[in-house]
DNA sequence: CATCATACATGACAAAAATCATAAATTAAA
DNA sequence: TTTAATTTATGATTTTTGTCATGTATGATG
């Protein structure tokens, strides 16, 4: 059944989330063009935004909520690659790349995302080396961490691993107000995609993390306790 | 000791590697700076390149040659990135992220490599939006790669990953004149450090699969002769 | 509230791959 | 060419982690 898309009027001008995005010194001309080509909707918990292997209509932009980018691996296993988070941009990589998504995106939580079309979009880029070195700088960044990612994932044993998917959790998306909970909802499986194991090792390390005081778990949530001895496995 | 740095005069005008490169479509003036604003230099086997962790200069363009972009993982293991051969361009990423090297650049064979200094190569790229987007574009399939591998090195079995690198191998430096003779000598612990596993493991995968008639061991070389069966197994 | 589905916990077991150990082969150096 | 160093081969063993199975908790839905 097609879900009721609900648009929303973007406001780039006060958007909290460009401030800390790569449209965050663009002059107030760029600002109201960006306004004019963009539009804004939410995607409910669970919607997906874009699809692996689809071609791309344009680059998102989020100025709120929480996305996992996964890709589909061996008998169709979630892999989760990057964690989407306030400010954030995705499909970009497929955009510059002039080549499919490479990942899928679904929201884990309700999110306000802003859409700019692939041609307006490349315009500006094309009329901009500031902005078209900003993205290179991002694409720098992210290949560096996917890079990092593989020689973890290749070297380190699932007990660093999800240690330092709890850590990319906090770093991703916070904690909340007690300071010490992650400030998100993560389900076993969903932890395991990102730390590249099962969910019932995912299950066991977190049981075997909260035996040695290091995290707590309530609920649904989870607590760091002891964020040095997270670092020290990974 | 020292190397003693073989100086080159850079002659890009005619350089075939530039043919293939991001610096394919410039035209003659621009060829000309980049002639001026560039070295080249003879790298043995064996010789490093660049090191993990340093800032980088500049960046390099192979001219021809084979060189591995390694990082240093748990225990000083190395994880082989990426696979360098002629009109590859290496250090971008650092540049363009104001950031250290993530990786180290060993050459595998005698490679002759340019090298084009930070601030011009910068300034140059500052000036044409059309050239930061060829590195953006370049950024984006690295970094589609580098995503992909994750997934792979989570998912697949050491078998499969074998099979990968050494297509990954023919790939990138492709056959002898015989068709099937894979165009680089590579150690049994390089495979496993393509492939992300060990020495032994690598060794005995590559006899298996020799007795099951898709390569052959020759010497020092690998000959594939069902790549079907290879591309199978990845 | 009952029932149905989803997510989670946990033990037993199996498989994959790493590690360790040793020897052989190959290459480089004296 | 002899010796030393590096690389490779291979068996035995252990470790890690995944798989399978089953039961429980939790939460949604009629």
């Amino acid at each position: 059944m097609q879900e009721l898309e609900k648009e929303i009027q973007p406001k780039c001008l006060t958007c909290s989330a460009r401030a800390i995005s790569i449209f965050n010194d663009l002059n107030p001309e760029e600002i109201k063009n960006i306004e004019e080509i963009s539009s804004c909707q939410l995607y409910k918990k669970g919607e997906t935004l874009f699809n692996e292997g689809a071609y791309p209509r344009g680059i998102f932009c989020v100025q709120s909520g929480k996305i996992k980018v996964s890709q589909t691996g061996l008998d169709g296993k979630e892999q989760i690659v990057h964690l989407i988070h306030d400010g954030n941009i995705m499909g970009h990589r497929a955009i510059l790349g002039e080549d499919t998504y490479s990942c899928s995106a679904v929201a884990m939580e309700d999110s306000t995302v802003c859409f700019i079309s692939k041609t307006p979009f490349y315009n500006m880029v094309e009329k901009s080396a500031k902005l078209a070195l900003k993205i290179a700088h991002l694409l720098s960044d992210e290949l560096k961490e996917a890079e990092r990612k593989i020689t973890d994932t290749a070297q380190r044993p699932v007990r660093d691993r999800i240690a330092q998917g709890l850590l990319t959790l906090k770093r991703n998306y916070g904690l909340e107000a007690d300071g010490v909970t992650i400030n998100l909802i993560v389900k076993r499986e969903e932890l395991a995609n990102i730390a590249s194991t099962t969910r019932e090792t995912a299950t066991r390390l977190l049981y075997e993390l909260q035996e040695r005081g290091v995290i707590e778990l309530v609920g649904k949530k989870i607590k760091i306790l002891d964020e040095q001895k997270l670092k020290s496995r990974s």
